[in-house]
DNA sequence: AGAGTCTTCCAAAGCGCTTTGGCTTTTTGG
DNA sequence: CCAAAAAGCCAAAGCGCTTTGGAAGACTCT
């Protein structure tokens, strides 16, 4: 059943009935209601590549999936992907992953772009300067980063949680227990978010006249292996932290694993605060001593970003607002004052 | 730059530049490779809405993502579409996911087979009978399953792992160990992967005379959670098994804290074997414990399903091929002869 | 040499929708 | 009551590609 079809059957020409489905305003509302009930009870559907050609829009969300040998997805991303499907489904949006060479996406952003594959995209995990957003921007198709760039002469629509808030706070705590010398596991800091997270305890640290030192943060992929040996590395050295604060629960999975393999415990002889991206599958209430965390749920900002770019691409947002959600800091079993 | 452009700056027809374009026969040689070359002089891409809608084809690959509020999305699947990407990537494949209520998938199996939106779709975590097989076969849209249903008159193409071949060498080699009550801690037994790993758990025992206690197979969401209550409930009753067979490394996360928490050791009081689908962010040799696990990579088959699914699409591959793949069992540290 | 066969190309008809420009008919306002 | 404006509808022209159905010329064969 396609539109011809219908205007046949209705003995109606194909503007009006094409008019009529899509709310234009120079229908009789009469005309209209026929129309809409012959589309129904027919399950007229239009064709998406038809209308597609017509239009250039597509219906879609995009994003360019960085892929290569070496290259792992984070494991976040699937409950980002949970929260836009939560969203996405109940209004018929699809989203198009499309891989690309890590090491060159923009040949993928163009393509999907001039081919006009998507109505709009989102970024990731970006990073300062973050070349994407640049080009994306250029390109002028509708987008919203998750997380924040920096270092533009120009704003962008982005929605971020507040890390160097969450980090602060936390740092912020483990000091007032009295801490001195912290450590900070940390994620790739090319990323934005390890940049910002490291601000935040810097700045809580500086708060009391106290300093990050250079052999106490580290930047890993965030697995299990990288933070048991960030964290044997940390203890095992002198001047060893009595506090950690830590990017991911996967890596405090590690640190975890490293305290105990040094006979040593949590909270007594070290704290531990991680952050909680809030996993259905691993729970920090879970960990054999429940584990302190920065909670932020990256589902509910999968919903989110599903609706912005939903609303870019309607024009119902405009412009280059950004949203910065706080986090919670929750308070478990995994601080103490510091030793001694 | 389109077709018509292209056309008239050769002095040729679109009819000829298509087919030339396209690597149909009628096209002399000389002609072909001067179009050929202008293509390429002048970066023209052919429209893929308007090659779509003349054509059917779409270019792309599609997965309805089952979601909901109670919905989690498998953390496996961040793994498998590593792979998906690292096949597609070089094949200017897209994924488009199509969210869907998970109570209702098959709505957007229709809509997305009668828009003609994707050339061909996978199915993963099929049960027996899953309607979905039977659909898309009815359907008519090239597929391929990434697992096994069971319980239908036709043959249909699939790739899977040897699930139960790999948890019967694993339960025949605990018993060999000397281990006569074992249990398994496995995944939702609706799936067809839970059953055929039971299955093979329950033909090791049986060959020996024993058999898995009711209360010995657990079927829980595979969380750290789930893990650990599962084990507690089996270690703290009577019957206490000597040995787990367990579906998946994040419940084995679980399973070591509930044994740490009971005082009890591994591989001293229970011995554990889990299923390991190669994550790089946890790896089995890193347990505190090295687990044993039956490995197969998750990421490899989903650069498989892309290859096969590639395939399919441009009639390379026919017919129900079914594909198993074996799983490797390694030895680690969490396997001991039966206490006592 | 004429019929038949290839080879090589083309004009034009879709694919199914949106949108432009215009034509009636009705309503409004003075 | 009439001109002007508004309402309601339509035919037809795209959107950019593929494919059908020839047609013209070159070649082969008897």
């Amino acid at each position: 059943m396609n539109l011809k079809q219908l205007a046949q059957m209705l003995a109606l020409s194909q503007t009006t009935v094409s008019r009529a489905l899509n709310g234009y305003p120079e229908v009789n509302e009469e005309t209209r209601r026929r129309v809409m009930d012959a589309a129904k009870r027919h399950g007229y559907r239009p064709n998406p590549s038809a209308r597609r050609l017509a239009t250039g829009k597509s219906g879609m969300i995009g994003y360019v999936l960085p892929t290569g040998a070496a290259v792992d997805i984070d494991p976040h991303f699937v409950e980002f992907l949970s929260g836009l499907g939560d969203y996405a489904r109940s209004h018929e949006l699809d989203l198009v992953l499309s891989p690309a060479d890590a090491d060159d996406q923009e040949t993928t952003y163009r393509r999907i772009v001039a081919n006009r594959q998507v109505d709009a995209v989102y970024i990731s995990s970006p990073r300062p300067h973050d070349s994407r957003v640049a080009l994306v921007s250029t390109l002028g198709i509708p987008f919203l980063v998750h997380g924040r760039s920096e270092g533009f002469d120009f704003d962008y629509p982005y929605l971020d949680i507040d890390n160097e808030g969450a980090f602060h706070e936390a740092a912020r705590l483990l000091v007032q227990l009295g801490h001195r010398r912290l450590a900070l596991i940390n994620g790739d800091d090319r990323e934005s978010f390890a940049i910002h997270r490291e601000r935040g305890v810097r700045r809580a640290l500086a708060a009391s006249g106290l300093t990050l030192g250079e052999r106490h943060v580290c930047s890993v992929v965030m697995t299990e292996e990288n933070g048991y040996r960030a964290t044997r590395r940390l203890l095992e050295e002198g001047d060893a932290p009595t506090a950690i604060a830590c990017s991911s629960l996967i890596m405090a999975l590690g640190v975890v694993r490293a305290v105990r393999d040094l006979g040593l415990t949590i909270p007594g002889d070290v704290s531990l605060i991680a952050h909680d991206d809030v996993f259905p599958w691993l729970k920090p209430e879970n960990f054999s001593v429940p584990l302190s965390t920065t909670r932020s749920s990256i589902r509910l900002a999968g919903a989110r970003v599903a609706e912005r770019l939903a609303a870019r691409i309607s024009g119902l947002e405009e412009g280059a607002r950004g949203e910065i959600w706080p986090v919670d800091l929750v308070i478990r079993g995994s601080v103490a004052g510091a030793p001694g």
